[in-house]
DNA sequence: CCGGGTATTTGCGATAGCGCAAAACGGAAC
DNA sequence: GTTCCGTTTTGCGCTATCGCAAATACCCGG
């Protein structure tokens, strides 16, 4: 099985205290593979057999409900881990994820990772951590949805994944992969037509620049002003 | 220090795979305290000096955004952690934790955490495995703001506590703890308003019997009915 | 360069649920 | 028993947002 470079990975915060012969041993249990756009990595509901690590590319975790609708469960970025599921203790994948940019990962056999928990108490000290963050984004988001209107919503959404995969443009900031309308509906609890409509509004102040799957913050900073501000302040 | 009586605490699931042993030694870092009904055991923002396993009682996890609103992260029953801000890496509470009955609590001071995380691999990954379910929720709750009505979510809500931490009666099943109808719109990302309109509903159909922070549900059956209906299928 | 399919925009009517306000109720303290 | 305060109930108008439908616009493959 071909080597993993090394440097590639050894600065990721997923390994942060880890000695280098032991993220040498740790990456040998892995081996690389890569998907083309639109492909799935894993489906919902599928045997949990592997973990992953994005190292280039975007994927997305969906969550589909029994009757079929969808919500973005969140966007990964290089670096982080995904498919966490044995880790922590599901058999089966509570979610779909999918490549939305060419790909390549690391993929861990589930059975490993009980011995690597064990045995790199720092590995599983990480994963804690990254765990615990993503139930702060969470909580953040069902505190958002509870008490802020969608377009402040969208406005958060967009500020969050400009931080996470935002490239700096001239012109802005652009979300570094193709991303539709229907995909902010399903990180922000809305509909796609809602959506529209409020990035058009948003166009037609100069705040951002938008196409087909592409979106490019002008204005990050009215956005923030927008993202924060109370219900009832009007516009003009 | 007073000795904490293990038969209390060996069975839970946090402590599954740890020897004897090992467990008293773990107990023997920790103290124990009561808390009356309706005091606050920790302010979000606070620094997070201890981490709290409950041992008798309820307490509510709630969190407040700078406007004031608040959003019931999630109720604690006795066996289960909460305040566990420092193993996930956080300096501060996340959110503001109070006791809804009298209480009793373990408390561990923060900086035992690495410590025991490092000597005792299986409370590092009982705990990952704990903070992953509480994720899971979290996605489920989403997932059902985003895509259900008021009525199912209130449905759903009282189905998980009534699971949790309900006491069976003749009469069918009732919340052992005050929990008012605020407490529920809080859950659910509603009004008191509209929770108190549902409930009215409910009682006048024989499904629940409420009160002055208390529920019982009377029909659960109907009510997982009412909560799996999708938002079409009318009523009479 | 020309389809065909997907993504986006936009209009318009319908409505679930909010927000405000006021009244009724229930419990606890004295 | 009475008072006081927090909780619950209920009415009513309002509106943000949905849902449906139709028209564009854009990109990719051939």
């Amino acid at each position: 099985m071909a080597r993993v470079d090394r440097s590639l990975v050894t600065h990721l915060p997923l390994f942060a205290g880890v000695k280098p012969d032991d993220l040498e041993e740790i990456l040998r249990e892995a081996r690389s593979a890569r998907y083309p756009k639109n492909s799935a990595i894993f489906e919902q509901g599928a045997d949990a057999q592997s973990f992953f690590l994005l190292l280039h590319g975007h994927v997305r975790a969906a969550k589909t409900t029994p009757t079929g609708e969808q919500i973005v469960v969140r966007y990964v970025a290089p670096g982080e881990t995904f498919g966490l599921a044995t880790a922590i203790g599901l058999a089966h994948y509570p979610a779909t994820a999918t490549a939305v940019d060419d790909s390549i990962v690391l993929i861990w056999p589930t059975a490993a990772w009980p011995r690597l928990a064990e045995r790199f108490p720092s590995l599983a000290a990480n994963t804690l951590q990254t765990v615990g963050a993503r139930l702060q984004e969470s909580h953040t988001r069902i505190l958002e949805m509870s008490t802020q209107q969608v377009e402040q919503r969208v406005a958060h959404a967009l500020l969050r994944l400009a931080k996470q995969s935002g490239k700096k443009l001239d012109q802005g900031i652009e979300i570094d992969f193709p991303i539709s309308r229907q995909d902010i509906a399903q990180m922000t609890g809305t509909t796609l037509h809602t959506v529209s409509r409020i990035l058009s509004g948003w166009e037609s102040q100069g705040l951002v620049e938008s196409g087909r799957q592409r979106i490019i913050l002008r204005e990050p900073h009215r956005i923030v002003v927008l993202a924060e501000r109370s219900a009832d302040s009007g516009a003009a």
